[in-house]
DNA sequence: TTTTCTAAAGACAGCGTTGTCAGAATGGTC
DNA sequence: GACCATTCTGACAACGCTGTCTTTAGAAAA
């Protein structure tokens, strides 16, 4: 015992311990109930008892314990995002929004990678889900776009947000993008540009929101007349290297295109490269475009015209409506978040 | 309590909900606090009620409620990654390593950006840590680097571990990566290439380790007798448009350096455009090599030689290590994890 | 056989909060 | 002044788990 006491208050005078409800209730001179009442804005707490708790509040630098309210409520505020590590950038950005809300709102995020081609996928999701006790879900593609994982949330009876899914999620549980329609008004402008003969190297096919893409595509094409000709749509599979063999396959053809749109930019990375190889400049040669706006479309020569998705508002607004389900607030936020072209250098009008 | 009843056992029907250890201590006929003994391997339980408690835990597919255990130790199981989203590379594959890691011993982590010049930041990283009671921490550059951030750290007497720090720290607090010895390495490459004029673009001055960087150019430089021309060693910013700036200088040099040197990826993209503007062709005309490889090295052309730090290992590592501490573990790892070369194609030898 | 010891198991408080319900104070009506 | 409704406040259980202490049972020692 003297031992233990000599050691804490040794230590004590340096370390900060940090304050509970008690402590506060203390100070104010009223019960816990009370502090937990301010806290969490109840009502029935006349003013000048708020007012005493808020300066006890202040002066303990008080904070309440996220995990203690978690076990004490029948509704965690925590929820996870839930992703599969595609691209750095994409994930970064979507988790950044995320935390950005979660954090404004109070709310605990636990972020949670899960490799999609795992064995036992579905058995270590039900286990974190279980464990965590999460309140709700924002799931990104793929998991977004698979039906088994979205029966397993819905098992559990959680409520969940699906970012970009291709799926017929209704609107009140999901984000979606205009890839579509933006992709449409890219294939526009590059027919404003003089452009015909266009091709399109298209997605994976197990991403289903980035099969939009191309159906954008088709659109602009029909509506300007323009026969889509299938020898110059290629199959990509979103990697650099696939974008180098379709470039390869695309720039060997007789009749080569004139201005190539990849549904990524990592693929149209692709295509700039074989390019060079094959001694062609772009765009005075090839006009080439992408999606997505990911940080290297910037340092590539030349810069390339993309699409730029609003990454972090993405996951702000998941995340806002998500928290709004869970606290049942009017739903009254868009579900659709605009994309925009970004004008670079890599298209060239023709005659 | 009709409605109530009603509604419940209708959705009870397709809902699972999570067991809890009293649960499984029913199944098996024994008290919570021996299920407690079991799942934390604790001694003096003999082996057939072990598998008792184990068989009732597989079949209710129990898992610990994280939360629960964290508010009734006195330490617990969670730990935090601090960081200032420098480049959604870095910290997304860090992230990775510190997830995997905790994912396997059973910890959870809280992910936590923080503006690093935002007012009030000392505020609200005490907000923050004092909120969520941490057992450790993980901070990464430039919070590393910073006096102020880890003074408060000590205040509350948090175990932590400390990336890529360029401060004095202890061994048992950091895990670093040995950028002086690899950029000599580098360098020594660029030399035994016939490179004598070789050019250094530094990294941003607040960023300690990143400085190494230029050090370890010093160390070869000397060591093979070349004289260092100051006027052709830059200050960069870490950023593409400071590279660029850079580069236009060193370019505009009436004796140009036939290599440069960039601390990192990002200037050395900004190199190669302006060498590219300037009809500079690369390497034929000039070798460029960066530090970080990050994913659009690969994608540029040509594809940028770099230096490659296993950022999942440092993420991995630096959990193992807090953690290993927070448990009293004996710590035998070693703190300085080996980053090497990538060999691409943007060096060429010269006579 | 009785006593002593030890391994194994359990009872119970406590972690910091919220939810439920009961109680006290206040103000308005008759 | 008695009654009621309303507003405010507090006591206490509960959330799911671990730490501490106590009890039990069986083996070893006397």
């Amino acid at each position: 015992y003297f031992r233990k006491a000599r050691n804490s208050s040794k230590i004590n005078m340096s370390i900060k311990k940090a304050s509970t409800i008690q402590d506060v209730a203390n100070k104010a001179k009223v019960s816990i109930k009370t502090v937990s009442r301010v806290i969490n804005n109840e009502p029935n707490v006349s003013l000048e008892t708020v007012k005493k708790v808020e300066t006890a509040i202040d002066l303990l630098d008080y904070q309440p314990n996220a995990f203690a309210q978690s076990l004490a409520r029948s509704k965690p505020k925590i929820i996870s995002l839930i992703y599969d590590t595609p691209s750095p950038n994409y994930i970064s950005h979507i988790m950044e929004g995320v935390l950005a809300y979660c954090y404004k709102v109070d709310y605990e995020v636990i972020i949670h990678p899960l490799r999609f081609n795992e064995v036992g996928l579905m058995r270590s999701a039900e286990k974190f889900i279980k464990k965590s006790r999460l309140a709700g879900l924002i799931v990104t593609p793929p998991y977004s776009d698979n039906v088994e994982f979205i029966k397993l949330i819905e098992s559990f009876d959680l409520p969940k947000v699906l970012i970009s899914s291709g799926l017929n999620i209704s609107e009140e549980d999901s984000i979606k993008t205009n890839d579509r329609e933006v992709s449409m008004q890219m294939t526009d402008y590059l027919i404003s540009n003089g452009h015909k003969r266009i091709a399109f190297i298209k997605g994976h096919p197990t991403h289903l929101c980035i099969n939009d893409r191309f159906k954008g595509y088709q659109d602009a094409m029909n509506r300007a007349g323009i026969e889509i000709d299938n020898s110059i749509v290629e199959n990509g599979l979103n990697s650099l290297s696939s974008g180098e063999q379709c470039a390869e396959r695309l720039l060997s053809l007789k009749e080569r295109p004139t201005a190539i749109f990849s549904s990524n930019d990592e693929m149209a990375a692709g295509v700039i490269k074989v390019a060079y190889r094959n001694g062609l400049n772009i765009p005075s040669d090839l006009s080439v475009v992408g999606f997505d706006d990911s940080p290297m479309t910037a340092m590539i020569t030349p810069p390339l015209t993309t699409v730029k998705q609003p990454l972090d508002a993405i996951g702000e607004k998941s995340a806002e409506k998500l928290i709004d389900k869970l606290e049942n607030k009017e739903l009254v936020q868009e579900s659709v978040i605009n994309s925009n072209i970004i004008y670079r250098d890599s298209v060239k009008k023709i005659n």
